[in-house]
DNA sequence: CCTAAAATAGAACGATCGTGCTATTTTGCA
DNA sequence: TGCAAAATAGCACGATCGTTCTATTTTAGG
């Protein structure tokens, strides 16, 4: 029973490098099975169909993302401790180039914003708590007084999001290094703008 | 011979709504030659092959983009009132549902950036000159006296990106109209900050 | 070690993919 | 109006897609 659970991790280790670079509609049972070195129908024996793959691809990436960049800097105090850890966190994956080919829940968001169904349902509440999560540090940030406690948490959790997706796009898409360091700079741009007076 | 060029713009235009839903890799032959009332063959004919196709309708969407938000931007004189048009003209777009199912051209740089080819090639040069484009209208307004002339015109172009991607991940997966409205907020804030003293 | 159960492999299915080929229709010009 | 040329349709191909079935191998517990 310990196996099924092994090689089902194993198979989604591969499916996250490989959605990374071809997208998570575009991983294919085929090349999937053999780049985990399985027969097409001994891999799809574990998810049972496309959409369940896809469905515990998605949720490996977000479980993930939580345990390598929330998780920590959950662990710092709150206020701008935590937030920072988080946002150079979420920065930091991408600059050391955690995936590939680019963060696959992005490119999901692209992918599925437009399919129903239970691997969008998996995005969109993915998403939800990713942005209520930033709101949360950023409001502590001004609970601690840090952050002027007139501060508009949305926008801010919103201009955030933006930098990270302006970050990705120019390192994937232009080659180029400077969206992270340009990301960086917006962030203490904005959190020397909203800083307590 | 102008039956040929009148046809293929009609199939670029069924192919722009299409791969707004599916992807421009997600776009196929026989499924474009339906919504166009072509044959598949027939269809085929006038690209030659699928990444000609997608080619074209990269720039396709390129032109339109160029032709309905930026010329008419640039009608207007150079300085504030010239960078709020474009950059309202460009949410507008979004709010209005130019394209059902999203920006094709921001989905496909999600579909491409690991994907060589003409297409990817198109992808960047248009990135890059809309993000020239953006930096050329701040610089304008930081020489007209709108906006401080030490602002960082790459910074702020890059900061404007990130808010028209997170307002178009906010409408398209989270089905929230509150993201357009967000990154008008955004930008008149980060325009505040930056007026000339 | 032996054996029932779990895990994987192999083969086949209908469907659809992109792409050639040849026929047929439609167009624009003399 | 007739006719070459352009535009489109029809058909077939190999490949690959997701999925199902049965057979084989591998695992874990008594």
């Amino acid at each position: 029973m310990t196996k099924k659970a092994a090689t089902r991790e194993a198979i989604l280790q591969q499916a996250l490098a490989l959605a990374s670079q071809v997208g998570v509609s575009g991983l294919t049972i085929g090349s999937l099975a053999v780049a985990s070195g399985l027969s097409k129908s001994g891999l799809f024996a574990h998810f049972g169909s496309k959409e369940a793959l896809q469905l515990a691809v998605v949720q490996a990436a977000q479980a993930q993302f939580v345990a390598e960049t929330v998780q920590p800097a959950l662990a710092l105090p709150r206020g701008m401790a935590r937030l920072t850890a988080l946002f150079d966190g979420w920065l930091g994956r991408m600059e050391q180039g955690r995936y590939p080919g680019g963060c696959p829940l992005l490119a999901a968001a692209y992918e599925f914003d437009d399919q129903p169904g239970a691997v969008r349902e998996a995005l969109v509440a993915g998403q939800r708590w990713q942005r209520e999560t930033l709101q949360r540090l950023l409001q502590q940030a001004c609970d601690a007084g840090e952050l002027a406690e007139d501060c508009d948490v949305a926008l801010l959790a919103f201009m955030l999001f933006g930098l990270v997706q302006s970050a990705h796009h120019d390192q994937q898409l232009l080659d180029s290094a400077d969206g992270v360091a340009l990301a960086r700079r917006g962030f203490a741009r904005l959190m020397a703008t909203h800083a307590a007076g």
